[in-house]
DNA sequence: TTCATTTATTGAACTTGTTCAATGTTTTTG
DNA sequence: CAAAAACATTGAACAAGTTCAATAAATGAA
């Protein structure tokens, strides 16, 4: 069961055979149902992530009530709020269920016991994290320099498989444009065909 | 003449004093004048670096010739193109010193040494990651919900001291916005007061 | 100091994106 | 299946931000 998370985790950097699986049994099974909350504003984030099964999504509402959502996470992503997480403060995030999903959670003790007892797994998230902020920052140029037309192109053929799962009220909210403005775009580009 | 290197570090996660010195020695002083370059679109970062005294900018050119600008650095900050410098890849980033500067570089195989012989390094990147990592979302989120006026009060507010050694056209290039937009803006600030 | 260069300001016309309200379509759920 | 709820589309009026061009102010180098 914990398969699919072993094959992602050698993607990253190669850990032996027990290493690898002293790991993953510290992961706990949750299974959550299409629009509940794994997390919301204001707790304390206890746990990381993986999903194995489903479509979540991480936002935050601001002062006006609009959501922005900071990114999407299907089988084989990591979900949680780094911030409140390592901190221990409180979110200002929230994490949402969008399918009946299922994630392998890890509390922060027991990650603190692998990173203290297991040696190569503070590389393997150095190495994520670096990855997963390479990724932010293209994001963060992309948002300064494009056109919402541009990110809205970019964005389904960077990621068919969510633009396939996902209303387009989320992929608005991710674009950080009304879906109101997102429809008259999608009505230009079948259009332009 | 690290000292201020040595502090630095101590603030992210306590180091034995061997351990700091032993890191601390790795890195090679280097200044550069006002308009240089320290890195170039297209080539590879071969350098983590250490910001002493000055300021730096590192940013992006797109394909219609406008600058984005990703982050400044002054002392006390890190700066690099961290995915150009982990995988080895051309970078699509500049860096240019404002101001005549100093940095401590570091190159990739010392800092390999450094994660391979000094158990706490691997740690202390970790932790910095996470945390240059956490305010690029939290510059996200803004990004995504707030306009250019609230965007450039914050900034004022969150870095005085940038706000004084920039010109209105970088901070622009950060907000991204037209340097005409953010004149509008301060003049309209101003009227206010 | 002076001339050239860079930076900042302003206005007018334009483009991009928002808001609101109305309507139609799809999905969920009892 | 029917009703309700959520989602998508459209248009019109508006607001936010850009572009271009002209001018002024500040800075830098000879």
């Amino acid at each position: 069961m914990t398969e699919i998370l072993k094959q992602n985790l050698s993607k990253h950097i190669s850990l032996s055979d027990k290493e690898l699986t002293d790991f993953c049994s510290l992961f706990q099974k949750k299974t959550i149902k299409k629009k509940e909350f794994l997390l919301r504003e204001g707790e304390i984030c206890k746990f990381e992530g993986f999903v194995t099964k489903g479509l979540l999504r991480v936002f935050h509402i601001d002062t006006n009530g609009f959501e922005q959502v900071l990114y999407f996470a299907i089988e084989n992503w990591w979900i949680t709020d780094i911030d409140s997480f390592t901190n221990e403060i409180p979110s200002q995030l929230f994490i949402e269920a969008l399918e009946d999903s299922e994630v392998l959670l890890i509390s922060k003790k027991d990650k603190e016991f692998a990173y203290a007892n297991l040696p190569e797994i503070e590389k393997l998230f150095r190495v994520m994290t670096q990855k997963t902020h390479v990724a932010l920052q293209r994001r963060m140029i992309d948002n300064l320099s494009k056109t919402a037309d541009q990110r809205y192109l970019d964005f389904i053929e960077k990621y068919p498989q969510l633009n396939q799962r996902l209303t387009s009220l989320q992929i608005a909210a991710y674009l950080g444009i009304s879906h109101e403005f997102l429809s008259k775009i999608r009505k230009k580009i079948s259009m332009k065909k």
